[in-house]
DNA sequence: CGGGCGCTTGATTTGAATCAAACTGGGTGG
DNA sequence: CCACCCAGTTTGATTCAAATCAAGCGCCCG
C-alpha cells in the first residue's frame, strides 16, 4: 500500500515523455529507496549526516537554523516530492519532522547518483528538484522581503495553498503552527495571529478552524507577491 | 587575455582530482563559450529568454523582480563563478548587470548539457553551481530573516567579505550601492545609512569611503548570523 | 482533573518607514 | 574653467507598525 504511494509519486515526479522508460525509472527507485517514518518534531538530520538523500512522500519537514540568542529560522519546508541531502555540503541546518506519520523515501550515498547515472530520467528528476528548491527559496524571499506583516502573511497563505495538494479550490489545511509561520517569516507569533484575524475581518481569507484557511480574495492576497 | 582569465575561471570552479580532465573540460568550454559584456544597469534578460546560460567571468548581476508598488525586490547577487539560466522555467525574475564592464560567458542552448554529457567534471559542475546557489539564498534568508536593521546589515557585510576575492583580509570594495543592499534586504535606502553609520560609531567597522568597508569585529557584526 | 501547548487579544515600547532636506563627487555643457 | 546637475549618500523629524510584555482562552492528552 505504501509502497503504491512511493512509486505513484516517483511517476508524477519523474516528467519525461516516454512513459516506459518513466515507469522503469520509478521502479528502479522503489526497490533501491528505503521508506522510513519520523513523528511529530523528530529529528531527519541523522539522515542527511550519514550522506543519505532523500524524498518526503509524505507529511513535510522544516529545515532551520538556532541562533544564539535561541530564535529559530526556518528557512524552508519540505513537501511531498522535494529532496533533502541535494545541497548539503555544510551541515549548518536542522531538519525535522513537522507532523506525525512523516514519512520519507530515503536513498543510501551514492544511489541516487548511480541511478541518475542508469537512467537520464532520473538525472533529469535531480536536476528538476534542485531548481524547483531554488524557486521555492526565491519566491519565499519575495515574500519576505516585503515590508507590512499583511504582506508577509497574504504572499505565505497563497505559496501554501499552491504548494498544497488540497489547495487548488481555494480551500487548506496548514501542515504548520503560527510559530512555525512566524520563525519562517521572521515575524512575532502574535503579530502572525493578529495579521491572519486582520485579513479575516477584512474578508480575504476564511478561518473556519485556526489550521483551515479558506482563500476568499487570492488577488487582495497576493498583491505585492507579483512576482 | 580575457579568453586566459575565461579559462582560469573555469579550471578554478571545476573540482576534480584529476588535472588533466579539469584542463580538458576547461578547455572544452572555453571553445564554445561566447564572451558578452554588459554595462552598468544593462539588462541580461534576452541571454536567458533565448534559453542560453551564462556563466558570470567579471563584475556582477541582480536578480531581481519589480512589483505592482514599483518596489524592487533582489533575490540573489551573481558573481563570478555563478551561473545564470540554471533554474528559469518561469521568466519571473529580471536581471542586470551591476557594474560596467560586466562579462559573462555565455552557452548556446542544450550546450552546457552536451558538455555534462561529454565530461564528468563538468556534469558535476553543474550541480555544484546549483547546490551553491540554493546555500546562498538559505544563507540570505538566514540574514533577511533577522529582525533588527543592525543584524540584517552586519551580516550582509559579512556574507559580501566572504564571498568577495579581496574580502579574505577583512577589507572590501562593495560592488552595489545602499539602494542595492537596502533591496536585497527588504528595508529602506536611508535605514541602510543609518545602520552603517551606527556600526562605524561602535567600531565595528570603518568606512574610509561609502564603497570601501572594513571589517573591524567580525563576530560582533554576524552575530545572529550563527548558524 | 490538571497541565501544557497552541492560539488569541490587549497595552506599551521600540525601531524602522516615511517625509524632508542637505551634502558629496563625478560628469556635462556653457 | 566654472557652473550646474544628478545620482548616491547622509542626517533630521515625525509617524506608524511590529516587537515585546502580559494574560486569558480552548483543547488535547496524560
Amino acid at each position: 500500500m505504501r509502497d503504491e504511494g512511493m512509486i505513484q509519486l516517483f511517476r508524477r515526479l519523474l516528467r519525461t515523455p516516454d512513459p516506459v522508460a518513466r515507469d522503469a525509472a520509478a521502479e528502479a527507485m522503489r526497490v533501491v529507496a528505503r521508506p522510513v517514518e519520523r513523528q511529530r518534531n523528530q529529528s531527519c538530520d541523522a539522515l542527511v549526516a550519514a550522506g543519505r538523500i532523500g524524498c518526503v512522500l509524505a507529511g513535510a519537514v522544516r529545515k532551520y537554523s538556532l541562533r544564539s540568542d535561541g530564535h529559530r529560522q526556518i528557512v524552508d519546508l519540505l513537501m511531498p516530492g522535494d529532496f533533502l541531502g541535494l545541497s548539503h555540503r555544510d551541515p549548518c541546518f536542522a531538519l525535522e519532522a513537522v507532523s506525525n506519520g512523516t514519512r520519507i523515501a530515503s536513498f543510501r550515498p551514492g544511489q541516487v547518483e548511480a541511478l541518475a547515472q542508469a537512467h537520464t530520467v532520473i538525472a533529469n528528476l535531480i536536476l528538476d528538484r534542485t531548481a524547483d528548491a531554488i524557486r521555492r527559496l526565491e519566491a519565499h524571499l519575495l515574500v519576505q522581503g516585503r515590508t507590512t506583516a499583511i504582506e508577509k502573511v497574504g504572499g505565505y497563505l497563497v505559496t501554501m495553498c499552491g504548494r498544497m495538494a488540497d489547495g487548488r479550490n481555494g480551500s487548506l489545511l496548514l501542515p504548520i503552527s503560527r510559530y512555525d509561520i512566524a520563525d519562517h517569516l521572521g515575524i512575532a507569533v502574535e503579530t502572525v495571529s493578529r495579521t491572519m484575524t486582520t485579513l479575516t475581518q477584512r474578508g480575504m481569507i476564511a478561518l473556519p478552524s485556526p489550521r483551515h484557511v479558506e482563500i476568499r480574495d487570492p488577488v487582495r492576497l497576493a498583491e505585492g507577491t507579483s512576482y
